[in-house]
RNA sequence: GGAGGGAUGGCAGAGUCCGGUUGAAUGCGCAUGACUCGAAAUCAUGUGUGCUCGCAAGGGCACCGGGGGUUCAAAUCCCUCUCCCUCCGCCA
């Protein structure tokens, strides 16, 4: 959400602002509401003052035995009176706050322009795609060969998209979550939270998945409940409605399952593990001060690569354009892993600075050097998405014969298994 | 799911039965000042948030868990929801 004085103070470059994500016009309808409504509440505002008193004036008649009954009637009128402006002014109150909720963030003046994703520019890359002297093949039937994934079976149980991982791909899994866990919580300062799964509205549009991504979630109509399609909304909401008393930055890291109906993504990458409905994920939160966001974003996305280069996994690092910015983001890389069998890269993280647009939309504040409250500023980023990750390991860690060299990071979290190897009868369904 | 108890300012805690100038006693904490070489103690003053009007000084409105109602007037009465506590039931 943007800061509504804001708008009404510099129009203009709020406007040209958002102008650098598309042609759509947010702020006509926004500022008449506004008008409007700052001029009903100073009239009824007036009125309630009048009341206040004329009622004051009431009780002290009473005291002294006079008779108010007259007065009474008068405020009475003045009472409907009120109680008429105010459902026009809870009216004008619920429309602006939809049209708030609907703007999106203001890109970053360093996000580069572009309309699409082809706007997009690689900031760097890291690690060389390897050489194959065999044709490497995609992830799926690597998987199958192993073992370890089972779709057919897996959609006996959900429907399309809903992977179920066996045996030693059940166990990578588990490593992968582990050693991303450990890595930030002992090497990159963060704090491991394990959050609820499921969240409510306020949650869900703190972060801004709602109003506008509702399609997109699975939603569970007896509890009013949304199953979280990233760990960001339940943590970053964590500190919603708080003043926030300990010192910034504050460094969250969570595993969860992420669910996602991706609706209007049928055909699209349906495949294999690249997208799919649940999936697990291990996501960095932090709440910074306002003037440390931009530096806070750096080490942010500087972390999720470190679990790659650990992983020896080449990767590029992408900044979004104007045009491909997500809803609530100023600025956001995307990190993309090479995965030679699809002869692809692979969106594995979103690291994003959102500003204070979470903060206001869910009232996350703290209070500065100067005693005054004001809203923080919240990063995420993924560290990161694993199905994406697997399929790099898979892909770029395939031999010849069908087994997959593991990286030696793993091995610790693997009970030393450095290669992966078609499973014996009983390691399979 | 059922019965009962509770939710008040940064914290603790009065006020709620019997509605009236209560944004709310008191204590603690915090800030500033006095005293002091300095500190403690003591004393004095101040100490919420949001919206809004105003160049400013300074006004106004709203907020006692959320929402709704009764009333000239609600922290106080009524309804409802949420969360916490106790007990009963059900349950992985």
């Amino acid at each position: 959400m943007l800061d509504l004085k804001l708008i009404r103070d510099n129009t203009a470059a709020v406007e040209a602002a958002l102008k650098k994500r598309g042609p759509t016009d947010y702020l006509g309808p926004l500022r008449r509401l506004d008008e409007e409504r700052r001029r009903l509440a100073t009239a009824a505002d007036e009125l309630k003052r009048r009341r206040n008193a004329a009622s004051e004036e009431i009780g002290r008649r009473k005291k002294s035995g006079q008779d108010t009954a007259a007065s009474q009637q008068e405020v009475k009128a003045l009472g409907r009176q009120i109680a008429e402006m105010d459902g026009n002014l809870r009216q004008l109150e619920t429309d602006l706050r939809a049209a708030l909720l609907a703007i999106p963030n203001l890109p970053h003046a360093g996000v580069p322009l572009g309309a699409d994703a082809s706007g997009n520019v690689v900031a760097r890359a890291w690690g060389a795609p390897r050489e194959f002297d065999f044709a490497p093949r995609p992830h799926l039937e690597i998987a199958e060969k192993l073992g370890i994934v089972d779709f057919g079976r897996a959609g006996r149980l959900s429907g399309a998209g809903f992977p179920l991982f066996v045996g030693a791909g059940a166990r990578l899994e588990r490593a992968l979550i582990r050693f991303m866990l450990d890595l930030h919580t002992r090497e990159h300062g963060y704090l491991e939270v394990a959050p609820p799964y499921l969240c409510n509205v306020a949650a869900m549009t703190g972060t801004g998945q709602l109003p506008k991504m509702a399609e997109d979630m699975y939603y569970m109509p007896a509890d009013e409940l949304y199953l979280a399609p990233t760990a960001e909304v339940p943590v970053t909401n964590i500190y919603r409605e708080e003043i926030i008393e300990r010192e910034l930055p504050i460094r969250l890291v969570a595993y969860s399952p992420c669910f996602r109906r991706e609706a209007g993504a049928a055909g699209r990458e349906t495949r294999g593990l690249i997208r799919v409905h649940q999936f697990d994920k291990v996501e960095m939160v932090q709440f910074v001060a306002p003037d440390q966001s931009y530096a806070a974003l750096e080490s942010l996305t500087a972390n999720a690569e470190d679990v790659l280069q650990r992983l020896e996994l080449p990767y590029r690092v992408v900044a979004l354009c104007a045009g491909d910015l997500s809803f609530a983001a100023a600025k956001c890389y995307d990190i993309e892993l090479w995965a030679p069998g699809q002869n692809a890269w692979l969106e594995v993280s979103s690291c994003s600075n959102f500003e204070a647009f979470q903060a206001r939309r869910a009232n996350i504040r703290r209070r500065n050097a100067a005693g005054k409250v004001e809203f923080v500023h919240t990063l995420n980023g993924s560290g990161v998405a694993l199905p994406r990750l697997m399929v790099a390991l898979l892909e770029n860690g395939q031999q010849a014969d069908g087994t997959v060299a593991l990286p030696p990071a793993l091995a610790p979290y693997m009970d030393g298994e450095t290669v992966l190897r078609p499973g014996e009868k009983e390691q399979r369904l």
